[in-house]
DNA sequence: CTGTAGATCGTCT
DNA sequence: GACGATCTACAGA
């Protein structure tokens, strides 16, 4: 089942981020399908957290869109080399927003592999959230697009998570703090990070 | 295995 | 003009 706007307008950006853990993530461009299941995320929460973007409110051209009603694609660029793919979360004005770091592939990984430019094992192909861009061809000038609406985004690229009811438990969960946010101070102990432990495939499906 | 230098450019100051 | 919610290659142990 596709992930529908509701899922993606709740309130509590954390859980949201905990729950991503076991959806299934696609892309659709060129004719061609790729995906798999998300198993690292992390939580940026609001104005308040240091860590984000939009902290104490900031709007520029950049960050308008985590503004913007949650269910749509925040994509910027780091380091002048990689995308960096996040879903909005809550209602208009209050910028939340999940970093998908990680996901293990499972369709069109042939595709993902050209993308990626080199051989590896399905497993390293998109453990890092620059890795997770390349593989499934996600470029930061797609930031904006609808994650729900993928009649709107007609033709060109798509995005849409799947729920196809893995089960994730929380012991299946490893929380921790976020990477790479150290200047945050406080914030940076935040456990805003979720991380799904590694099973066996034929739990999987 | 661990540690680190360099890449690379849009964005904000 | 400085910096970054990172990745890779490569050096050394």
């Amino acid at each position: 089942m596709v992930i529908e706007k509701e899922f993606y307008l709740r309130d509590d950006v954390v859980k949201i981020a905990r729950q991503v853990l076991g959806k299934y993530i696609f892309t659709f461009r060129d004719g061609l399908y790729c995906g798999g299941i998300i198993t690292e995320a992390e939580a940026y929460k609001g104005i308040h957290d240091r860590a984000s973007h939009a902290f104490n409110g900031r709007r520029t051209p950049r960050t308008e869109v985590m503004f913007a009603e949650g269910g749509v694609a925040y994509v910027y660029l780091c380091y002048g080399v990689h995308s960096m793919f996040n879903i909005v979360t809550n209602r208009k004005d209050i910028p939340d927003a999940v970093l998908i770091r990680g996901i293990f592939p499972t369709h069109g990984i042939s595709h993902m592999l050209l993308h990626a430019g080199r051989d590896c094992k399905a497993g390293e192909l998109a453990n890092g959230p620059g890795k997770v861009t390349k593989a499934l061809g996600i470029h930061y000038s797609q930031s904006g697009i609808s994650l729900t609406d993928n009649n709107l985004s007609e033709g060109i690229h798509k995005i849409w998570l799947e729920d196809r009811k893995i089960k994730v438990t929380n012991s299946d969960i490893q929380v921790t703090t976020r990477v790479g946010v150290q200047y945050s101070g406080a914030d940076a102990l935040r456990p805003y990070r979720f991380i799904l432990k590694k099973k066996p495939v034929s739990d999987l499906f």
